[in-house]
DNA sequence: TTACAATTTCAGTAATTCTTGAAATTCCGA
DNA sequence: TCGGAATTTCAAGAATTACTGAAATTGTAA
């Protein structure tokens, strides 16, 4: 691997990581190493500094542009490719958290989904209904509040990560949801 | 596979996404099966329902263990273990959220702040660490975040919400934080 | 203790996923 | 349109991860 110290430890650290978050080596090392470099890169560079095959590095630049994660541009008198990801960090958070949402949880909502729709013959069945709309109701609330919450301005989103829990405090105790709003979302 | 249809459907998503949420299928698959049982289970009623081997089982519930994903119990007059999901979702979630930030995040914390200790030597370095302490920050912000919300009861995280991102309305928009909690901050 | 049921360990095999190099294709400049 | 540079595809091998069955261990009732 041809990078620096810092950067290889950084890189490292990523491809090994992979497997935890459901990527895989190359992926992730190039992710890390386009992202701690300053100047935007073509394949050949990331092959020279990371050693992994042409062709793998084709492929997984591929993959890296699908989540949205690199972006590819050209530069004057050059017609490679350059990649590069992203500078805005909370770009890139919004960007992982809504893939992974795409990725990791919208099937499993249309599973749950279409599966709720028939009438549960026995109360074994009837049993698993009631788990499964439970986690059916969890997840739409948890992502529509992620989407809601993920347009917010990032001054404002970090003021309310730094309030953290006492938001609470800001919501009136006794003040409970009229019983007309509670039918309305049911 | 021993179970009805609606179960099946139910515990064959799990294993199959398990390779997106870096779990396998056995590990799904026992925690799906559990989590639509309205009963404990013990090893013998996994693997005749599910058609693994016992000693997959058994390591597959030892490893949810570890996740503190399921309970185990003993029955009167018999000696195997019984094996449950917690029923309360949001407990659940707590834990999964829990979980994953032991396994996928601090790690990256880990290395980044040990990283984070060195000078760096060169102007490609000082990008390096620029970048890296960016990652840090946010990260920190965002389990410190995670951390302080977890206890929340779950009353109030649903009352949050539902609000989506009209929270930030509480937030006086012309109200900054002191300069002195800035600084106490840093 | 003994006897046996229940569980766990672990080495070997199966299955899956990753990576490569050669060949095919695409992309531009001349 | 031609020629070569750049990129992509894909089949095959490498590496990793999952799963099994036999053997070892643990736990408990008698």
């Amino acid at each position: 691997m041809n990078v620096t110290p810092l950067k290889q430890r950084f890189i490292l650290h990523f491809g090994e990581m992979g497997s935890r978050w459901g990527i895989n080596r190359t992926f992730g090392q190039i992710y890390a190493f386009l992202y701690v470099s300053e100047k935007p890169k073509n394949a050949d560079d990331i092959v020279q500094a990371l050693g992994f095959s042409r062709s793998n590095v084709s492929m997984s630049l591929k993959e890296l542009q699908s989540w949205n994660l690199v972006r590819s541009q050209h530069l004057p008198a050059d017609r490679r490719e350059y990649y590069s990801a992203p500078e805005d960090i909370w770009e890139i958070f919004r960007v992982l958290v809504e893939e992974r949402r795409k990725r990791e949880i919208d099937p499993t909502l249309t599973m749950l989904r279409d599966a709720l729709m028939e009438e549960p013959a026995s109360d074994e069945d009837r049993y698993a209904a009631r788990r499964m709309s439970e986690m059916h109701e969890l997840i739409e609330l948890a992502t529509s509040w992620i989407n809601d919450v993920r347009d917010l301005p990032p001054k404002t989103a970090i003021q309310l990560m730094k309030l953290g829990g006492s938001v609470s405090k800001l919501l009136k105790p006794g003040k409970r949801r009229s019983k007309a709003a509670d039918a309305a979302d049911a």
